[in-house]
This record gives structure tokens, C-alpha cells and sequence, in this order.
DNA sequence: CTGTTAGCGCTTTCAT
DNA sequence: ATGAAAGCGCTAACAG
């Protein structure tokens, strides 16, 4: 009983066959004989072989792996990504590991770090709310391989992306809430130094221009961390009494001050019309009142992923760094 | 402009010491002088130098890596356990990799496969809903390394693992509704070949005779996927027409029931008390008349992560394979 | 179709 | 405190 886990060598000295002729049998190599080949895989069996994929990666300096890198696996749309990504890259025959940022810059640098350190092929990446400096992907980028961003979107040229057209997003949420005869429309928006929310509150504005509504900057409530600020805007909404519509940037606000509204009396949406901004299938259960801007999450995570492995495979000849832009989808619910 | 990447070897000619001593002074070892040590550390920054881990990993037989698989990130109750784990993990110095079965069990065998492969140190693994038959576990656990088991029970010895006591969480769920004077009590249970829904069964129906209430096996709703599942069960409870009490071996269905009943003009708790099961931190915001067993996820996180640490490093003499049994917790909401 | 040989980048005795 | 040399397990020329 040995010790030790068996190498192709005790498989090469067991059958007196050279232990490359084993390498390539046990690749699946056209250059050895079934015969061999045969025999190679059944004492393979016996011994209970297992390849060593570090030794083999280490050699062919390619370790079949993606890195992701997500803020956090516990919201829904990045869970689906990542299931997105995953199931493409099965087919592809690709592992994934999986990093979270959790939001922190330093955590981010760290994780990229680790994935270049641990030589994965390529990177996908949504960076983390602080990041605003990007010398760690052009590192990766230089060194590493390929990065394809997705979602959040950066200021970054040379780099693929797969995003979705925020500005356009805000502008038909906004718009739908017109529409209902919405007057008095409050924006939920976020730190504006982070493009996303930028865009999504020009969007808003253009909309309300566009049909004439002046823009009231106390309309516009910005969260910090964006988790149970829908409990805050929900008071201010009330004090304020006149508000008929909310357009949220992000669907957990909404949720949040959605079930602050109900609990004092207000009807949605005979009182308030909402339009959150999320794709999470939950939201439809939980708020059936909800209108939401459906972004692709799912899909976003297979073309993210396509296109990475492309990149990773040199098969993007033409064009090389990509940005494309998904399209959104308003699901409109109760109204 | 060399186009790969820096190795030792690079540190080493440039600065005409040797590669070991190079290796060493990266390590931070005591056995090379401060002088040299800052030497080498100023070009290996000026070169970009990084550490192939790969390399590093194959010539120690360690990768400082634990492979963690779930059945699905998307669940709260996983990305808590991940998010402890991650902490825990993330302080010993050690990296995770996550894997999602998907509730498969050919997904979870190509998981332990692949970690196997690629040699991880250790395994924190919460089975698929599929898996009845262990050989890829014994087998990591023979080539492999030590394996944690979290949250879902196995029927084996001599492996380690970090369970709650479902009969007791049950049982006191289903006390709780007895004691708001429920009589009829429905149970949301599930594939009574998991130990784990058998168990909460067993603590239902336990209560029940306790307290002298009939068990009614009508009352027991087995469910398939519990996903949708909740809104065919309140569908049930509507024709039942009696049902004052609902224990959910989980939130979802729970969830589920909870706003189709509301929709037909159920008032909860008045009409039809409920607890769920589970820890997820957004049902308190989205059924503020849910209460729940609270189940600890986090913490698991963290606990099994040490447990499995200490296996790794051998540091548990004693106790090898303890199976430890967290506490649950009853949240009681508006009542 | 199979064998020989060298080497991926790092760590680790064993010398000095 | 540093150097020389071997080798982790695999793959990829190159020969034959």
C-alpha cells in the first residue's frame, strides 16, 4: 500500500510502457494504439489514478480555469450571473472559481492577485463600489490574460465589457410612470461618483424633462449603502405627501420602502406607482405590485463568459475588446 | 521586454544569487541575512515578480486551498455559510474555491473530482438533495484530504460535520403554534427519503402527540421542488378550510403560501399562524408575520471552516471527527 | 506508434 | 548565510 497518490510513472513501470505513451493515452491522444491505450486506462482504473492537474497545468502554462470576481454572491442578480457563466463554461470545458469583494477595494486587489498568482486563464469581473483605480487589472490585463467586465461599467479603454444602456433603462422606467400619470416622481439613486447611478439619474431627468416635469432636486434621494434605505425614503416620501410615483435605482430600496408605505396605509400603486430596477424573480413574488426594469443576468453571465473564452482562445480575431450593451426589459405588474 | 512572466530565476541572475537563496528570502526566511532579503525584494518588485503558485503548490503538495460545494450560491442560507467560511478561511491564509452541484449528483462526483484533481487541502461540503451514494466522498477523503459535512446530515461515520438538530427545531416550531392555541396544524414537508425532512416530520408529529392533537396525515403536504410549491399548498389549506396553523420545513413554500393566502383575504397571524425555516434575513423584511426557526448560517460557516482547518493541520488530536450540533433559535414576529 | 530527454518554476535537503 | 543539485508530476519536442 503505498503512500502516496499513483503517477503516470507507476502506471508506466507497472506495464513497461514508456510513461509518455501513458500521458498521451491517458489524454486521449490519437498517436497511441487502442491497444495500449486500453490497457493504459484499465491499470489507470485499478490504481485509482487521478491526474495531477497542477503538474500538468504547470506544464502547459494553461490551467483551464476562469476567475470571477463578484461584489457579493448573496444578491440574486449576481448569483445568476455567476450560473450563467458557470453553465457556459462547462460546455467549454472551463472550471470557474468564484471571489467575492464584498464592495472593498483592497479585497479586490487581493483576489486579483491570488488569480494571477494561481495562473487562471482569464478574468470576469464586476468591480467592487470603491474601485477607482485600475492598475490591478491592467496588471492582470499584462501579465495574466484577458479580463471581460460585466454590469458595472468602467472607465477603461482595451477592455471588453458587457454592460446594459443605464441612461435608456431610467429613461422608459421613468417614462412608464408619465405615462401612469405619475406627477410627482422621486428618484432613488446612489453615490454619484460611481457611473452606474450617474447614468441612471440622467436618464430619470431626461425623462421628466422630455415630457416637461420640472426636475426637483429634492426629489432625489441618494443611498450609501443602499440595504434598508428604502425604510428611510419611504418616511421622507411620506412627509413630503404628494409624491404619486417612484422610480428606484436599485429593486431592494424599492422593496424596502414599499413594505414601509403599506404599513401606513398607502395602496400601491392606486397611491404610489413603483418601478424598481432589478431582475430578481423573487421580486415578483414578494411585491406583485412591483414594476421592474429586467436586466439580463443569466444571459449577461453566458456572454460575458463566450466572450472571455474567446479572447482566452485567440478565436476574437476581429473584434478584439468589445463593449456590448444588452437590452432591458420593463416588466410592468398590476396595472 | 521579456514575454513571460518573471521567475526566480530572473531575481536571481539579475542580482547573482542564487535561486534558493531567492526562494528563501520571497518566503521570508530567517536564514538569509536582512541586507540580501531587501535586496531581492526591491527587484522582485521592480521586476513585477509574482509567485507561480502552481510551481510552488506542486513542489509542497499544498495548495492552501479548500474547496467548498454547495448546492446553490442563490440560496441565502449557502452564500451565509460561504461568506463564514470565506472569513474564516480568509484569516488562516487560506484560499476557497465554491462549487455548485445544482442538487445534482453527477455535478457534485465532477466536483470532487475536480477538486481532487486539483488537489485542494480540504473539502466543506453540503450534499446534493440526489446523493445517496458516498465513493467520491470516501475517496476524497482517502487521496484527497479531509472532509466537513455542514448543514445536511449523512448516514456515515468517521467523517466530521456541522449539523442543527432538526427533530428539536421542529419540534419547537410546531409547540409554538400549539401554545397560540392552533388545533389544526399542516405541515409543509419534503422527499421524506432526505433525512432531513423525515426528521422535521418526526419533531411535527412528535409535538403534536405530546400534546394530545391528532396527527392527520392530510395535513402533511410533500413537496417535490419547494420552489412554487407554497402556492399549491395554500391552494390546499383553502379547501381544507380549518387549517389554522402552518409549520414550513422551509421559508420558500412558506413564503409562497403566505402571499397567495393574503391575496385571497387570508389575515396572518390572525387566521392561519405560521413558522418557517430558515435564517433568511430578507423574510424578516418581506413577511413581517413570519416567524422562523432561525437557524445559525454564518456561524456554520465559520465553524465547520475551523473544524476542517484543524484536520488539515492535524491539530485535532482528540477529537477527529466530532459532529457538531448547532443550536437553533425561534423569531417570533408580531405576535 | 512508442521511447528519450528535457524542463515548466519552485522548494528542499545537503554541502560549504 | 548562501550555493549546488535534485525533483514534484506532467507534457512536448524530437527521434526512431
Amino acid at each position: 500500500m503505498k503512500n502516496s497518490k499513483p503517477t503516470i510513472h507507476d502506471i508506466s513501470k507497472a506495464l513497461n510502457i514508456n510513461s509518455s505513451t501513458v500521458s498521451r493515452a491517458l489524454n486521449n491522444s490519437p498517436r497511441v494504439s487502442k491497444k495500449t491505450k486500453d490497457l493504459i486506462l484499465k491499470k489507470a482504473k485499478e490504481l485509482g489514478y487521478q491526474k495531477n492537474t497542477l503538474a500538468s497545468n504547470l506544464r502547459t502554462n494553461k490551467t483551464n480555469t476562469i476567475g470571477i470576481i463578484v461584489p457579493r454572491i448573496s444578491r440574486n442578480f449576481f448569483s445568476s450571473v455567476i450560473s450563467g457563466i458557470e453553465e457556459r463554461a462547462y460546455i467549454a470545458g472551463y472550471n470557474v472559481v468564484i471571489g467575492q469583494s464584498f464592495e472593498s477595494f483592497e479585497r479586490e486587489q487581493k483576489l486579483v492577485s491570488t488569480f494571477l498568482s494561481n495562473r487562471v486563464d482569464g478574468l470576469l469581473i464586476s468591480i467592487s463600489m470603491e474601485t477607482t483605480d485600475y492598475d490591478h487589472l491592467e496588471n492582470f490585463k499584462n501579465n495574466g490574460g484577458p479580463i471581460v467586465f460585466y454590469d458595472r461599467p468602467v472607465p477603461l479603454k482595451n477592455f471588453a465589457s458587457i454592460t446594459i444602456n443605464d441612461f435608456e433603462a431610467s429613461f422608459v422606467a421613468t417614462q412608464h410612470l408619465i405615462s401612469k400619470g405619475c406627477k410627482n416622481i422621486v428618484h432613488f439613486s446612489g453615490i454619484q461618483k460611481i457611473a452606474l447611478y450617474k447614468n441612471r439619474k440622467e436618464g430619470y431627468i431626461a425623462a421628466l424633462k422630455k415630457h416637461n416635469i420640472p426636475v426637483n432636486e429634492d426629489y432625489i434621494f441618494e443611498a450609501k449603502l443602499s440595504e434598508n434605505d428604502g425604510v428611510e425614503f419611504a418616511k421622507k416620501i411620506l412627509k413630503l405627501g404628494n409624491i404619486d410615483g417612484i422610480y428606484a435605482s436599485n429593486d431592494t430600496s424599492a422593496i424596502g420602502a414599499m413594505q414601509y408605505l403599506k404599513a401606513n396605509g398607502i395602496r400601491i400603486p392606486e397611491d404610489i406607482s413603483v418601478v424598481g430596477f432589478n431582475n430578481d424573480p423573487i421580486s415578483a413574488v414578494i411585491e406583485p405590485n412591483l414594476t421592474t426594469i429586467n436586466q439580463p443576468d443569466f444571459e449577461m453571465g453566458t456572454i460575458a463568459c463566450s466572450q472571455l473564452i474567446d479572447l482566452i482562445e485567440k478565436k476574437d480575431v476581429n473584434g478584439q475588446h468589445q463593449s456590448k450593451v444588452l437590452p432591458t426589459e420593463l416588466i410592468v405588474r398590476n396595472s
